[in-house]
DNA sequence: TAAAAAAAGTGATCAATATCATTTTTATCA
DNA sequence: TGATAAAAATGATATTGATCACTTTTTTTA
């Protein structure tokens, strides 16, 4: 087996060089930089199995680098691991949300830093072991002619890439560069209003493609994606999915099909915000969700059932709460269990 | 010249031979059924210049004729006319809005009806005359490359329809059978709430295409297109466009753009609709106007304002006043014009 | 051009739901 | 596990905009 490469960003001397001899020691090919500048450079050419990174750095700190390193394709799969002094702990929430997978407090000793490494590791294998297995599921979707076929290459030979709970996918206004192809998890897309208040414009699972519609008209991301939970998600670049179109109009109109039923759902979203009561925009979200994981429970904030319904969350708790007295659902924290399902879905105000 | 042909359907034995004996006179090469059956039969096998049609019929009645004629590719270009009963007017707005071009109130003398079908056909003959002249700038609009071009050799052989004010062009619900290309007016397109309120979807202008959706992704429409005012329309039909789909993917191209657009325009309509007020989204329906008609003047129902921003009829007539007394706009009847375009735009609550 | 019909506007009232303040429950972390 | 923070629920109140009933204006039709 090679050895696996790891990469260390650090200023300071003397952990640094610490870390770098012991990860020998282990048996690791260790790359090392002293600046977060450094660090993005070695980790782009190197392509290194997995990353730490200290906070605070001069030139460009740790943020930094997880932010430059994420937005490029042949970097944003590799695992990541803050070094964090006791202090900086507070921001780190923020850390984990745009992608980290993973922090040390400084001091740490030997065994901590080498389990730390070795655990993500051997998560990352199985993500990419879940990864080949799903392929087949996806196999069977599309189906087998010709231009598809090309679809499903370009999908195997793509990384796969983990998104943690809230963690933004891609921003409303951000350059498509990706369609997404969600392989496991959910995924919600919002829109802000001025107020800052958020609407749900679309909530995705397994199999869905994201951000079709700014791949292929050419524009920004009109809505932002987040990950509702853990997603594993594969990221099918625009420059590989422009020749097909032209090649392949298979392809051209299996992404009809998707931006044509967008379409129908969004306006029947519009009726209902238009004109339908809170009652009953609270019941056909609530039957979005059960249909989209095919599941009578499922686990959803009040927060974003608000933002699903384009209500308060107040209003959300208490018709909820009043869903329940009426035995359509039952609720426990944040799980909600459908009980009655055909009430629900002929609810009239 | 050819004669042009005439068919009269009519089940008085005196009224038709009559009818027949004066077009006849006059030159024109005429057919007569005495029910709407032969008539539906003759007229889809002749493909006559015009028709004249009597409404009170056994087996089948005019309204059923015209509806059927309608509903064929081939004959729902051909020019109109209902003979009615004095008693029979009540329901004819009906009928004029399911397309009908004209109407003779029984009993009619010979220049009665010879001025009707000749005026009516003149009217034909202007209207195809600024179809073709509009195909121009259409041809300016499809740029030149080869599937384009296809696309616009289609729609140049394709006989124009017209449409008057307030009449379906399809409905939600009906299997798409053609995409309609907007030559020259307006149209909305809604969809009905339960409780029979409706919101408009959306509004559509020269140029524009309508029913993209149902057609490319094989399913029915999902709004129903009425015309806002008379309105001169393209039919190109589902089994044209769909060869052209799989030879030529630069028309996959142009339409996956207008069906991406479509859905970043639902998406911001979604967000008004559920947290502006009700002032904003007036606003933004006058704006929206605006941009379509590309003109501070337009003439709009208070009923179809509401639709647009999916409010009360009253509430509209209480924020114009309101903007009115603003000087944001002015307002004669049902002529809105904008007097502060740029205020309008920033409107906040 | 007058009469009738339709559309638009207005006033009063009421219901739905947002908002604010507070309490209770649940989740997270040392 | 207990302490702390976050989320959810609840109560009181305010506000928006729908609804109903009616008047006025505009448009259509004979």
């Amino acid at each position: 087996m090679i050895n696996k490469k790891v990469l260390i960003i650090e200023d300071n001397n003397d952990i640094r060089e610490n870390v770098v001899e012991i990860l020998e020691l282990a048996g690791y090919q260790v790359f090392a930089a002293d600046n977060g500048k450094k660090g993005v450079d070695l980790a782009i050419n190197n392509k290194p199995d997995i990353i730490l990174c200290d906070i605070m750095m001069p030139e460009l700190d740790g943020y930094g680098v997880l932010y430059l390193l994420n937005k490029n394709t042949e970097t944003n799969a590799i695992p990541f691991i803050f070094l964090t002094a006791k202090a900086e702990r507070v921001d780190l929430r923020k850390a984990m949300e745009m992608g980290a997978d993973d922090y040390l407090t400084k001091p740490f000793d030997d065994m901590e830093l080498l389990n730390a490494i070795e655990s993500r590791l051997k998560k990352k294998d199985l993500q990419e072991n879940f990864y080949s297995k799903s392929l087949d599921r996806i196999a069977n979707l599309i189906s087998k002619n010709d231009g598809l076929g090309e679809l499903k290459k370009i999908i195997s030979e793509r990384k796969s890439r983990q998104f943690k709970k809230n963690q933004v996918i891609y921003y409303e206004g951000d350059k498509g560069n990706n369609i997404y192809l969600l392989i496991n998890g959910n995924v919600k897309t919002i829109k802000l209003a001025e107020d800052g208040r958020e609407l749900m414009t679309g909530i995705y699972t397994n199999d869905n493609y994201l951000g079709v519609q700014a791949i292929l008209s050419n524009e920004v991301y009109s809505d932002t994606a987040t990950a509702l939970e853990d997603s594993l998600v594969c990221l099918i670049p625009k420059d590989q999915i422009e020749p097909l179109l032209s090649q392949y109009p298979e392809i051209s109109r299996e992404f009809i099909k998707i931006l044509a039923n967008d379409i129908r759902e969004k306006e029947e979203q519009l009726l209902q915000l238009a004109y339908h009561s809170v009652r009953k925009r609270m019941a056909e979200a609530l039957l979005r969700l059960q249909r989209q994981q095919n599941n009578e429970s499922f686990k959803i904030s009040r927060e974003d059932l608000a933002a699903m319904a384009g209500i308060a969350t107040e209003t959300v708790s208490r018709t909820l709460s009043d869903f329940k007295d009426e035995n359509l659902i039952d609720k426990k924290g944040s799980i909600i269990t459908i009980l009655d399902l055909a009430r629900l879905a002929k609810m009239k105000n």
